[in-house]
DNA sequence: AACTGTAGTAATCGACTGATAACATGTCAA
DNA sequence: TTGACATGTTATCAGTCGATTACTACAGTT
């Protein structure tokens, strides 16, 4: 008399079942962008039928929508929290917090991904919004000038941009990998090593 | 007695008719992202038919691996081109160098999106190629410290979002929208307003 | 003029994907 | 208990997309 395994996925309010989509679509999207996710991917992700997805966010813009608004809400959380404590340090903490959401599955990724559909009609709005929000908290909430303002961003942006290439792997004929690390990550390449997925990795 | 248009392109050189596709598929792929375009839609801008475009290069991943690979050829070129004369103004002859790539269709986003591909096996080791290569030309033939290379990167990828994100338009609302843009073309804004894309606007 | 390789197309296929519809099961207030 | 809503599934469809096949037409050589 064997049990029978649950097929339907265990019950959940709906409100945590949404974070919990949330959550995997963030990973999924993260490792494989908008248009190259499936919302079946993002379904099993979460343990969870594929139509329920399409059901509970309408469509798969309103949920990637979703995602975006819930990566730069977590970022500028993130920003604020590192706030506190001697001026002279605040730049270096936003950077250590922006560098930790590493750790969280698709954050930064997500967030890289979305400067680059500024062309999409409605994903782009939210991802120009996303961005200026991060500007504004620099300029007004951080007291950061218009000019350490550029070039934080432009130093997060940078990190996307190593971040999203891989490029961390030992690429022992890559002279200049090793360098490019060193320099975007001066003082926790090893923490980062750790923590940045690799070439091959989906992440 | 009415003349036939034709109803095939007109023939031309195989060689050529690549240059041509990779000239179109540069600006769809800029414009959609890699996944996000069909091989019929760069076939309809290179006015030639689909099955044509695939047997040309053999897979869209081949065609797409071909465009990156031109764009970051394209680019270390012109920043090549910007080396001669004084060495104190070489960073900004290669800033210059970089938002005049602007006018060309798809190259700067083309660039900003490979930086996401990282994860892609055969993609990703393309992106990282040229982004080591651009790195590697700021060292060693441009001459920059680690540090003014991290800074000289670190602005275009801030540049790349910015166009990406098509953070161009009068967004009246949006308080920081013109600053960002000041921000990142300080003394040529007027030049690229013109060059940038409108947010609606399939670029 | 006939031959041969090159440039190009139309037709079509199999796989995939987002969305819809219809149905099943658990939960909770009255 | 029962009914009503909330949670979740299976089945399925209509549209897309990359790729293959088989065909046509042009151009240069001998």
């Amino acid at each position: 008399m064997t049990v029978e395994s649950a097929p339907t996925a265990p019950r959940m309010k709906a409100a945590d079942r949404r974070e919990l989509i949330l959550q995997a679509a963030t990973a999924v999207f993260g490792a494989k962008t908008y248009v190259g996710t499936t919302t079946d991917e993002v379904a099993r992700a979460a343990g969870v039928s594929q139509p329920y997805v399409v059901r509970l966010f309408g469509t798969k813009e309103k949920l990637f929508v979703e995602v975006i608004e819930r990566a730069y809400a977590r970022l500028l959380a993130e920003f604020r929290a590192a706030l506190p404590g001697p001026v002279e340090g605040r730049v270096e903490r936003m950077g250590t917090a922006y560098t930790e959401l590493l750790a969280e599955r698709g954050m930064l990724p997500v967030i890289a991904g979305s400067t680059t559909l500024g062309g999409e009609p409605v994903i782009g709005r939210v991802a120009r919004r996303g961005f200026s929000e991060i500007w504004s908290f620099a300029r007004e909430e951080a007291g950061l000038s218009e000019e350490e303002t550029r070039r934080f961003m432009a130093t997060g942006m940078l990190i996307n941009a190593v971040v999203g290439l891989r490029l961390t792997g030992d690429y022992g004929d890559e002279l200049s990998a090793t360098e490019i690390l060193d320099a975007c990550f001066p003082d926790s390449v090893a923490k980062m090593r750790a923590l940045l997925p690799r070439a091959d990795e989906p992440w």
